[in-house]
DNA sequence: ACGCCCGCCTGTAAGC
DNA sequence: TGCTTACAGGCGGGCG
């Protein structure tokens, strides 16, 4: 699912209303959501008891502190989501985790497809537990860069434009869908090589970033016809109805009217202008 | 060392 | 109508 509009909005829900709260109950059922523990007790028992203090972002990962020791990290992968129900509320099909507080009220961790996580990792050996977030690239939201910075980034890099805007050890947060609207926005192809660009396109190129994303979170993400992102409450997300390209294949380009292409690309869809985009 | 493809899963929709 | 295939917001591993 989510790229970082929809885990920064599902942060912003969860700073307010789980954070501050201690966890009485942990229930697990199957065996895919947590994988990284040596048994599903391990992961109940460190969290049984414990508060969470805080909730931050980096990249597409969620990090909650867990009383003063310990560490809760999420990631969402492509279905999961994260809601805040009712003790009583029925349980909803693939409901891999459920955390039960001790004032009243449910953290359920959904994930139909499975290749979401939740681990618990202790804050002394997080670095090296936990690598992958380390790598992480610079924050494409939190991190102010000068579009010179920027541009420092892509230098040297024969990759394609679009691999690069995903590849999360260089860009933290952006997946295939807001990869494509950013390169529309700048009006660069996909398959552009990063190194390519003039210092005028490097520029576009940040903006449309920072533009993107601010835009995106403020309309609290997307939440396409499968229905897979939903927010802390349930709700979807307002910013498909803003895609200037993603899932608007035949659609007329905002901008010049011509229909917007699909193109398979590196085995996903890629959605793009071929008037508008060079 | 890199770019690309596949597999990991389940659900849905399109295609035959 | 019903079976089969393709595809979906991510990511890591393995291949050439």
């Amino acid at each position: 699912m989510p790229e970082l509009p929809e885990v920064e909005t599902l942060r912003r829900d969860l700073d307010r209303e789980v954070v501050g709260r201690k966890i009485k109950t942990v229930e697990v059922s199957g065996n895919r959501a947590i994988r990284r523990h040596r048994n599903k007790r391990q992961f109940i028992s460190r969290l049984e008891g414990q508060k969470l203090t805080t909730v931050r972002r980096r990249g597409k990962y969620l990090v909650f502190e867990v009383g003063d020791e310990d560490l809760l990290v999420v990631h969402l992968g492509m279905s999961g989501q994260l809601l805040k129900l009712g003790t009583k509320e029925p349980k909803i099909p693939h409901t891999h985790v459920v955390i039960t507080f001790t004032q009243g009220g449910q953290l359920r961790f959904v994930d139909p497809r499975t290749f979401g996580e939740m681990f618990v990792t202790p804050k002394e050996t997080f670095a090296s537990d936990v690598p992958e977030i380390g790598e992480l690239g610079f924050d494409a939201l939190d991190d102010v860069m000068s579009w010179t910075d920027f541009g420092e980034l892509l230098r040297g890099r024969k990759g394609k434009l679009k691999a690069l805007l995903m590849d999360q050890k260089i860009i933290a947060g952006l997946g295939n869908i807001y990869s494509d609207e950013i390169l529309f926005t700048a009006g660069l192809r996909h398959e552009r090589s990063a190194d390519s660009l003039s210092t005028q396109e490097v520029r576009r190129l940040y903006r449309a970033l920072s533009e993107t994303l601010q835009d995106a979170l403020k309309h609290r993400g997307s939440t396409l016809g499968d229905e897979q992102y939903r927010d802390l409450f349930g709700e979807p997300g307002e910013y498909q109805n803003e895609h200037k390209v993603y899932g608007q294949e035949g659609e007329a380009c905002r901008r010049c009217r011509s229909p917007v292409k699909r193109a398979k690309w590196q085995g996903r869809s890629t959605f793009f202008c071929e008037q508008c985009q060079v």
